[in-house]
DNA sequence: TGTTCATGTAAACATATGTTCAGTATCAGC
DNA sequence: GCTGATACTGAACATATGTTTACATGAACA
C-alpha cells in the first residue's frame, strides 16, 4: 500500500463527519452542513479543506454536484481504523417459513430483509431473521411477534436459546444436552420441556443460534 | 410481512433505475437525471412517479433536499432482490445519561449510533435509543441491558410505554392518566406503580414513546 | 357519460448548493 | 523577514435541484 499523505486535524475531522454522515444518513452532506458541524460559517473554509483533501487523495467530488462527495477507499480505511468506529447497518434476510430438508438460506425463502447495526449482530454473512409465533420463550423476553436474528449453525452449548426444526417447524428453545437425550426448554412456566432422545436425534436439526431479539411496539 | 401495492410498470422502472443509478455512482439521481433516463421532459411527470412510489411505501425522499431518494428496504427487495442495496438503514443516536431540562437530543450527549431498518423504527428523525438498566419492565420483555428505541414526544396515550424524566434520572413505564393523578405502572409484579399528583406534574418530563426493544444475546 | 387515475408537457418559482473573489491571521521553515 | 500552507470570514454569484400550478390525453371503471 502507498503510504497517503498525512492529514490536519480539522482535515481529518471533515472527512470523518463526511463518513459519518454518509453511513448516518445515507448519503453525503453538503459543504454547508459541514461548516455547521464544524463551526466554520464560510463555505468557503470548507471549500478549502475539501480541495486539500482532493489533492491528498483522500476524497472525491463531481463539480456542480450537489451531495457528491465520496471518500476515497484506500484514504477512508486509513483514517477510519484508527477511530472507534460506529456500526454499520447489514442487510440479514428475512425468512418465513422454514422446513427441514430444504436450504435454509435459499433465496426463495427471503420475505424480504432487514437491516440492523453490525455491532449488534456481529459478523452478518451467516445471519438470518425470522418472526417468531408463540409465546414459548416469555420468559426470556422473546414474544409473539418479534423478529429474532439467527446465526446458522449446527451445534449449540447448553443454555443456548437455538432454533431448532422438529416435525418440519422451526421453534425455539433453550438447548439443554442430558446424557443420552436433549433437553429443549421453553421459557414459559406453563409450557412443559421436550425431551429428544438419541435414537430420534435425527428428526431433529439446530438451524442456529438466537444472537439478537428486536420488538416493534 | 404485509404485501406492498403493486407498480405500475413506469414506477417499477423508476425506482430500478433509482436503485441502479445508486449502485453504479454511488448517489441517487435528481429529478431530472431520471426524466432524462426515461424521457420524461417534464420534472413534474417524474414528480408523480416519486409521489406515487413514496404513497406505495417503496421509497423516501427528503423534502427540499437534493439526492435524497432511497428506495425503502421492503419495497427495495422485490424490486431487486439480488443487487447490493444502500442507504435503507438509519442511524439512531444512542443517548447515556438523560437528565431534565437539558435538550435530549444535543450531540454531545450521544455516545454513538446504532443503525436499525427505517421498517422497523419509522420515521428516524425524532428518534433516539437508550440502553435499559433495571428490570422495571420485565413483564412486557424488556429487561436489563436492552437498547430500546423512543421516539420523541411530550404526551402520551393510555397504556403507553413512555420515557420519563423523575427526579432527573430517565426511567421506562407505562402511562396511565387517572382523573388528577399519573399512574407510572412498572411491568414487574414486585414493584410498586410511582403515582405522580396533578401539583407535582412539573417534576416529570414524558420524553418520548418506546416504539422498539432490542436485545442482543 | 362522467370520473378517476396514470402519465405527461410546460412554465414559472423557491431553495439548496457549489464556486469564486477579496481579505485576515497564524505558524513553520528557509 | 519572506514565503507557503493552513484555517478561516464575508459576500456575492451561478447553477442545480425540488416544488407548484395549469392543462392535456387516454385507459379503466361504475
Amino acid at each position: 500500500m502507498s503510504k497517503l499523505p498525512e492529514l490536519t486535524g480539522r482535515q481529518r475531522a471533515v472527512i470523518d463527519f463526511i463518513q459519518d454522515r454518509i453511513r448516518a444518513w445515507g448519503y453525503p452532506p453538503t459543504i454547508r452542513e459541514i461548516g455547521e458541524h464544524l463551526g466554520i460559517k464560510s463555505t468557503n473554509g470548507v471549500a478549502d479543506h475539501l480541495k486539500a483533501l482532493q489533492r491528498k487523495g483522500y476524497l472525491t467530488h463531481e463539480e456542480m454536484k450537489s451531495r457528491t462527495l465520496r471518500p476515497v477507499a484506500a484514504g477512508a480505511t486509513l483514517v477510519r481504523a484508527l477511530l472507534p468506529r460506529a456500526g454499520e447497518g447489514v442487510a440479514i434476510p428475512l425468512l418465513g417459513r422454514v422446513a427441514a430438508g430444504e436450504p435454509i438460506l435459499a433465496e426463495e425463502h427471503a420475505e424480504g430483509t432487514v437491516v440492523v447495526d453490525s455491532v449488534l449482530v456481529g459478523d452478518h454473512k451467516t445471519l438470518f431473521a425470522l418472526k417468531v409465533v408463540g409465546d414459548s420463550m416469555i420468559g426470556d423476553g422473546i414474544l409473539d411477534g418479534d423478529y429474532i436474528f439467527v446465526r446458522k449453525r449446527a451445534h449449540a452449548d447448553a443454555g443456548d436459546i437455538v432454533v431448532v426444526i422438529i416435525d418440519n417447524e422451526a421453534t425455539v428453545k433453550r438447548y439443554f444436552p442430558e446424557g443420552d437425550r436433549i433437553r429443549l426448554q421453553p421459557a414459559n412456566p406453563s409450557m412443559q420441556p421436550i425431551y429428544i432422545r438419541q435414537q430420534d436425534f435425527k428428526d431433529v436439526q439446530i438451524i442456529g443460534l438466537v444472537v439478537g431479539v428486536y420488538r416493534k411496539l
